[in-house]
DNA sequence: TGCTCAATAATGCCCTGGACAAATTTCTGC
DNA sequence: GCAGAAATTTGTCCAGGGCATTATTGAGCA
């Protein structure tokens, strides 16, 4: 085991940040940052800490603020903008949770955090459990990814047990040939698909009947299936990384291919930012919105 | 709903085929296929049919074979391709299985698929179904995409409740904390994770501790997490669309951070087509060796 | 002061065309 | 028939320019 340092090429960087190679090279220019070593080919080469400051500067993007005001802040900076950026903390909603079950994550004690999340979930019932525990606990594992207070593979275990949960619960329920249909998916690019199965779990308690395609389906084949599987509501999620344009261009794009009697609903964190009304879509920025929109629709 | 042709922009093309920019652009340039046309602002505007064989050519590199050859044929002949490439259609092995299960995904029958995969694992066993029928549906179903006779959602469809028919099951064994301990993960751009979920599956009734980060950990917190979880294992699994050589840099970068009493593992449908010599490196060529890795190691 | 609309700045994405290294295939001499 | 050299193929990187969209600022006005 050696300890060089691990250099990272351009699309690399991409990979890890997802931040485009072209962006990557556009800052370098404008901003000076950041701005890579060079191998014996001129090629860039990242060192991991600028690759970490990007990361955090992606994610301060991805809550509404501009590239310009981040580049030139140091690490710590950044991090007290985080910080700031987050909010009050709701010490009284549930401090002691949210603490036991970051402390598992930060252990590594997977089978206890699988235990927890088991726990949590057949005490609380499905449904209570996705409203209340697992959208404040998300907002807490965001929050102390954000303070540095947490490693993306630990990140990955929590979401990871937290999907397998899920989607044992969910698969517990009998298969309703119930109304209405909902099909859920993201589209391409969007990788995150915890939210489709947060909705998933909210919804089918409520006797929806839930085909998910998973995540990233193209946009024709959304159409498709809308079409094969005669369903009644095309719900479509989006973690705050997504790009907005994309997403209000697709979602018209949707709308426009789509029988209006088919309701289009677009979920998750990107939602908040959106500004631009979408005539026949409907918002669900957060979930307690799913089951009321459920209702109406 | 209207009819207009929805025309692609490269950044779509890239997202939708997994081809780079570059890679679309340069293309152009030495084959002139795919050559889009160009919209008022002279940027490429890729039409559907275009898109549709440059998935097709994605899918047959994927399988080895080379773009000069492949580029000026019609997407006619690309499917010919395709057939030979599949080599000979194992009739005697299970036939009707695939078939009916086949005929439950275009016929977009999600209830009856979800029933068939549960039976048929309740009457299989975990790994026998794995092995058998998880492993024999799924070339099923890419020759039948490659074919043209599955639209994208439908495989989407067929994996989505496949892996929740796994994960359900998995979940089901109780979680030992026997050995040997394993750690599951994709590296970053490597989105597929069935290719995990069967791994684990196999593995779970043999006693071993799987611990799944999912998909696209990055190198650094792949190392982190062994060495965090004490893991006797590291496994990573690549699609056959993984590139060669970020695979093969990545498992050396990876065997030269982790301590050489951690095992390295590498599996999927690339590895069978991965040349040069990994010292250090178990390949996985198929899914029965795992089980037999899992013995000797 | 507060608000609307226009001017300005910031930002992401696309383009061309050149270069090079790694991998693969073809050629050559034995 | 085969090892090794030469040629070809292929993916990726680079520089630097341009433009459309979005956000911010400023001006005029109620």
């Amino acid at each position: 085991m050696d300890r060089s340092i691990v250099l990272l090429n351009i699309s690399a960087v991409e990979r890890e940040t997802g931040l485009s190679k072209d962006v990557l090279r556009v800052w370098e220019r404008r901003y000076g940052f950041p701005k890579p070593g060079r191998d014996d080919n001129t090629e860039r080469q990242y060192s991991p800490e600028q690759v970490a400051k990007l990361r955090v500067i992606k994610r301060l993007m991805d809550t509404g603020m501009r590239p310009g005001k981040l580049m030139h802040q140091p690490l710590a900076e950044l991090n007290v903008l985080a910080d700031t950026r987050a909010g009050p903390r709701r010490e009284a909603t549930a401090p002691v949770l949210e603490r036991d079950v970051l402390a598992l994550v930060r252990g590594h004690n997977a089978p206890a955090l699988q235990h927890a999340f088991a726990h949590l979930l057949m005490r609380q019932g499905l449904q209570r459990f996705v409203l209340e525990t697992v959208a404040t606990l998300n907002r807490a594992v965001g929050e102390a990814w954000m303070r540095g207070e947490l490693q993306v593979f630990e990140e990955h275990l929590y979401t990871e047990l937290l999907q397998a949960a899920l989607r044992s619960a969910i698969n517990a329920f009998p298969r309703l040939s119930g109304t209405p249909t909902v099909l859920l998916t993201t589209f391409p690019g969007e990788q995150h698909g915890l939210g489709l199965l947060m909705v998933e779990a909210l919804l089918v308690p409520e006797g929806a009947q839930c085909i998910s395609l998973g995540t990233q389906t193209p946009l024709d084949d959304i159409v498709r299936a809308a079409l094969a599987h005669k369903v009644h509501i095309v719900a479509v999620s989006f973690s705050a990384a997504f790009a907005l344009r994309q997403a209000g261009d697709g979602l018209s794009e949707l709308r426009r291919h789509l029988p209006a009697s088919i309701h289009i609903w677009a979920g998750g964190e990107m939602t908040r930012r959106l500004r631009k009304s979408l005539p026949g879509v409907r918002l669900i920025p957060d979930l307690s919105a799913a089951i009321g929109a459920l209702r109406i629709d």
